[in-house]
DNA sequence: AAGTTATCTGCAATCGTTTTTAGCAATTTG
DNA sequence: CAAATTGCTAAAAACGATTGCAGATAACTT
């Protein structure tokens, strides 16, 4: 039950404790062979506080997702486990989109972890700007901030995957296309929006400000945000939503109100989704690879864990693709791949 | 940057570490106003690790999921970080369904955590029986160990959801009712399927051995338990598949072999989901509340943490309800909810 | 066999707290 | 006014490991 503690061990044996931490730590000793059985009989195990203590390590990493619930997040989250291999365990932290806990979570943070990878809900809290004066390294995911230019960051190439949902619906005929946006404050809400004026630009399509709606990324924003495009007297035919959840309160809206997608709304979403194929109809997305983009935010954290910020920080990109599916009518412009689905790629990382 | 020390303000204030350590706790000190000062002065935050190395505490708690991607285990995270406040931080483990890697998981958290949430991927592993050993307290979700009855477990009201699901299908005029089963070795596998044999029991069906296949909770077994069911020489024409995965495996097979659903295969699932309502067609399942699993667990664990062993385990139980929608057929036999799902309210929590 | 070097060992200090102990000053009490 | 009580305080001993240092064995030299 309650841990022999390593004086124990050293005792039993009759060597004294540094012989004992030596023989843990991989040094050659004479008694290694009674060692080894006196651990085992006595069921040790080293006390990782006091060994952090000394060391001033943690083998912590926090990871702090707005929501945890939401599968993007959680395949970061996935996949920044993957590549922690078994030196670093995870914290996470899922803050529920509340400014406030996520605030309050940073701020213990000082001292339990040798690390962090941070999907900021919001990114103009203050706790953000102390994350400088703490200890260990941060690396931003999906969204950073942006007098903050001193992390790394692992993004989407959102102008791309935003620039090329739209003009795959402009090769649809549409020309009236709206697009349901994220916080034009965050990274990502803010790029989407960008590529998405990109390409209405290229095409020579003039923008229709009422077009652009601007929500919150949940579920409910997106359904209201779609109920007062259906509501406009001049209703778009196509729209372009900003991430997978309020694709989803879009769906919910159109399904509700009756309008037929994709014949009297053609609809693209950003973020693909395991479902995406079976919903009703099945839905055109912006892919990326959010499991990738977990384990690259992990690897460079651990880089710089290891070797410290003797380099420059990293700005990194992940690839957007485009997965066509039919909730933008069916077209056969685009190669078919082996998994069936039919991807027009888009950028290169960097 | 480098952290200021306990005594660093001791010194500047001109008194000793533990007049400084009684200020942090509370205690009335003579100088409490320098004190407090000095310690915003130098930035100062206690060590963490040297305070649980003198406390014993890790102020921890370990959460083990088979699988952070599905949403049915990440709704269970989310609910054990709610109840846990700002008391504990969470560590999360997410195996991929390895058990390997999950019993490597078990090993080293030890030590470092004051408790552990755990939702078993196997129930069979070596480690798990060395849990009894371990210092602190246990609770399992979803699923048990069969011969560890000393742990708190809080589990889904398995056997009454899936009768619910099965007597729904007989109701709608089937008898040729298959299930797609988990792992008879698993708690939710098992007694789903005990609920659906009860069920033709009941409405005096006799077993049909071909349509009771056994798969593994994934999309892949799902689709190929589906596939299988198919081939068979006289098919069923209603299935009640046993988790979220697998109900997607199904319906991606049903799909690409062109079987209508609902009316030449009726399909109820098990666990809910923001994107059921929104496949073709809307799919009618059990559902119970994860959040409230996971938000049990913590607090049963918390207790325990706190108070220890002084109560016998727990064995608490969430409700299972019918969410009809359309792929199992229309009817019109429930009522309404306010939120425009007819449920059908079955199993009381103990 | 003696001298030199290479290994291994125990002692003691250290990491940054908390907590027990004993002591001192100020206040209250008989 | 002495004695008892109260209210803080500083010093020191934990908590359980790691590590530099110097001494003790052991293993090579010649």
């Amino acid at each position: 039950m309650s841990n022999a503690t390593i004086s124990d061990v050293a005792k039993k044996v009759g060597v004294s404790e540094s012989t004992v931490s030596r023989y843990l730590s991989g040094f050659k000793v004479r008694n290694s062979e009674s060692i080894r059985k006196a651990i085992k009989d006595l069921n040790y195990r080293p006390n990782i506080m006091a060994r952090n203590l000394k060391s001033g390590k943690t083998g912590m990493v926090a990871v702090i997702v707005p929501d945890i619930t939401n599968p993007f997040f959680a395949a970061v989250v996935r996949g920044a486990e993957v590549a922690a291999g078994d030196e670093y365990m995870l914290q996470l932290i899922s803050t529920g989109d509340d400014p406030v806990r996520e605030e309050a979570a940073i701020r213990r943070l000082n001292g339990r972890v040798d690390g962090l990878i941070y999907v900021p809900a919001k990114e103009d809290s203050d706790a953000i700007t102390e994350l400088e004066d703490y200890a260990f390294p941060v690396v931003f995911v999906d969204r950073v901030i942006s007098n903050l230019s001193s992390f790394d960051s692992v993004l989407a190439d959102n102008q791309t995957g935003a620039t090329l949902a739209t003009k795959h619906l402009i090769d649809h005929g549409h020309s009236a296309i709206a697009h349901i946006a994220g916080p034009s404050a965050s990274t990502p809400g803010k790029g989407r929006t960008e590529g998405y004026f990109a390409a209405l630009k290229k095409a020579k399509i003039e923008k229709n400000h009422d077009y652009h709606v601007e929500s919150d990324f949940t579920v409910l924003g997106g359904y209201q945000a779609m109920m007062s495009l259906l509501a406009l007297k001049k209703r778009p035919t196509a729209v372009f939503v900003g991430n997978n959840l309020m694709t989803i309160g879009a769906l919910k809206a159109l399904r509700e109100s009756k309008v037929n997608v994709p014949n009297e709304m053609a609809v693209i979403g950003f973020d693909d989704h395991e479902l995406s194929d079976l919903v009703n109809p099945p839905l055109t997305v912006i892919s990326r690879d959010a499991h990738l983009q977990g384990a690259l935010a992990m690897s460079t954290l651990l880089e710089r864990i290891r070797d410290g910020y003797q380099f420059p920080p990293k700005q990194l990109k992940v690839d957007s693709n485009l997965v066509i599916r039919h909730s933008c009518g069916s077209t056969c412009l685009y190669r078919k791949t082996d998994t069936g689905k039919r991807i027009l790629s888009s950028s290169t990382s960097s």
